[in-house]
DNA sequence: CCCTAAGCGAGACGGTACGTCCAGTCTTATA
DNA sequence: TATAAGACTGGACGTACCGTCTCGCTTAGGG
């Protein structure tokens, strides 16, 4: 029942990993459009040709650098268990930082012109925090704490997608950003769920 | 008291509009990443030299398209004077209808890397709907038929960037989604403002 | 019997001259080959157009140049009178100078290549050269002081080439190498005809 | 003791090998001006960046296309052993081919913009003649045959230099122009030595 | 203890696009 | 009509990466 046990030289596991870190490093700060496969191998110290064995395309390399966590969005999973406005609050301000704010654009690039690596990017990406703020809001919603009408899914993609509209559009957020976002579209007061 | 006249051969505005043109075209098709400007010069029907000669980099004919009115919102600035939610459901089929994705994607990697136009192409892509919206919602607010805790901006960048995310995101909006936008965030009936 | 007097206004002078004389400092900086008609016009102050109105190619202007005198084949003119040796060693330490030798090189590189100029080029570069060491080497046979088998005009093409075979070679000639060539070439002694 | 061993895929001969011979053609058909690295590139069937990778230049293809063989001086090694108005003839005859008239021009137009190459063009081309030349001058010296005061070094000079001028100046040398030189220049009567 | 299989770095190869320079041509306003 | 200004097509320049291809060396099983 065990594997068939693979021949040859195993893979290198300090090739794949040095390759994930220096996609994150280099498209936090050239950007998706100047990242090159060339770039990426040199940066760790890797041969082009084990970049392409492996993955063949640089959308596939940022894809793998998402999933496998080398690249986690800021302030996102570990804001659970907070407040809805303490969460869009944490999360604005990590991702308005300009240090995220290039990866964010970045993985916006990166997802709109793979077709068949964005769902990826973005579920492992925003998913987290998603699924965070769904709960939260459902929560609420329950408890009477918010409005019955309200769709946890929809108020999500909303309260996310601000964020998202913000940082592409360079426009800062200000830093109770959250807490507008919070009452405009959820009707709580701040400080309140 | 007239102009000085300009010397030499007048620039030709045939060349122009076919260089936007085919940018747009190009973007439709093959995305940002993909978008040369070899390949747009080639399909404009103008020299390599020209386009360098008035834009030098392809973000900045990607800028110049939409400020130009060649590239527009799909759906957005004509569907002023609906209901909300009228708005909103126009606007996100029009931007989930399969020719018109590619453009919002292509134009959202168009604004993650090039930091002086992102805003300027932001403001005439998602500018006009966005004033509407906030238009709108403003009216909504003033006449006691929407909650007067609405921060009219806040809305407007979590409507637009909810249709955006899901977007980018390749996730469809179904034909409702619109009114479940506006019943979730802005506690609207369907059918109602 | 007048002539028809030209209509409109009269071709400039001195953009003429301007054109030929940037195109001898040009030759004489950098060469035939990195010779350009855009530089040249540049550096006469001349539009490009109007170069090409009166020449068309570049090595058309060199030809012209050397024609009108601008270029002269230095040391070659003025040595008239002397002895043979005398000529040929003002001829060799001319050619050997570094600030003509470049030059030389450079009409031998336009003669290279312009099948039409390069007969215009030689007899007006090497040409009075050629005449006056025929002239004196035949008086010197007709006198006795050289041996009657030989033929002038052959005699004036190895004594100019060989200082050309020398300057395209790159070697320098010794001091006395006009004396040699006299002495080898002609068996006249130093000093004598 | 042994090599290192190279890394990495070997330089294909047969690249470099096509294009010194696609220069040596195209320096024959175009001439030295009208000679580009593209037109090299394409008519080798090899990639430009593998020409730029090994010359950079094309003075230096055209160097190396000498020093390698590929572009020999025609008619000029294998006369070893006749007499000097024969070597002389057959090079001179050999010289006003056509097909070898251009490409002595586009080697001189080669040799005069190119300071480094120069040297190695000429005393490969030329440099085998030149020494059969000196060896059957001070052989005749030696042997009385010839004035004692011929310096052998001059006389090939001159005698090279000759057939060179008329090249360059596209004057054709009659099929007697040998004879002619080896009797001006040296003295000696057609027939003998 | 070799043998075979695969991974890996090095680096050449044919290509495509880059951004620049120049060749020629053209169109305008001015002299 | 000549000229300067300057836009235009076209083509070559030299560079940077692409994706592929050989090499030699390394690192593991398995015979």
């Amino acid at each position: 029942m065990t594997e068939p046990s693979p021949r040859g030289r195993p893979r290198s596991e300090h090739s794949r990993r040095a390759t994930l870190e220096a996609t994150r490093d280099l498209l936090h700060s050239v950007g998706y459009d100047r990242l090159t496969i060339e770039g990426i191998a040199s940066a760790a110290g890797v041969s082009r040709q084990t970049v392409y064995r492996w993955w063949g395309a640089k959308s596939a390399i940022v894809a793998e650098a998402v999933l496998d966590g080398v690249i986690i969005l800021p302030g996102g999973v570990d804001a659970a268990g907070g407040s809805i406005a303490g969460i869009l609050n944490a999360m604005g301000a990590s991702l308005v930082a300009p240090e995220n704010a290039a990866l964010i654009r970045a993985l916006a690039a990166a997802a709109a012109d793979d077709p068949s690596a964005s769902q990826a990017l973005y579920t492992r990406m925003t998913g987290p925090t998603h699924d965070v703020l769904m709960a939260s809001i459902a929560e609420g919603v329950q408890r009477g704490s918010l409005r019955p009408d309200i769709d946890a899914e929809v108020a999500a993609d909303a309260l996310i997608g601000a964020l998202l509209y913000r940082v592409l559009t360079r426009q800062d957020s200000p830093p109770d950003y959250g807490d507008r976002l919070a009452v405009t579209l959820l009707g709580v007061l701040p400080g309140r769920v």
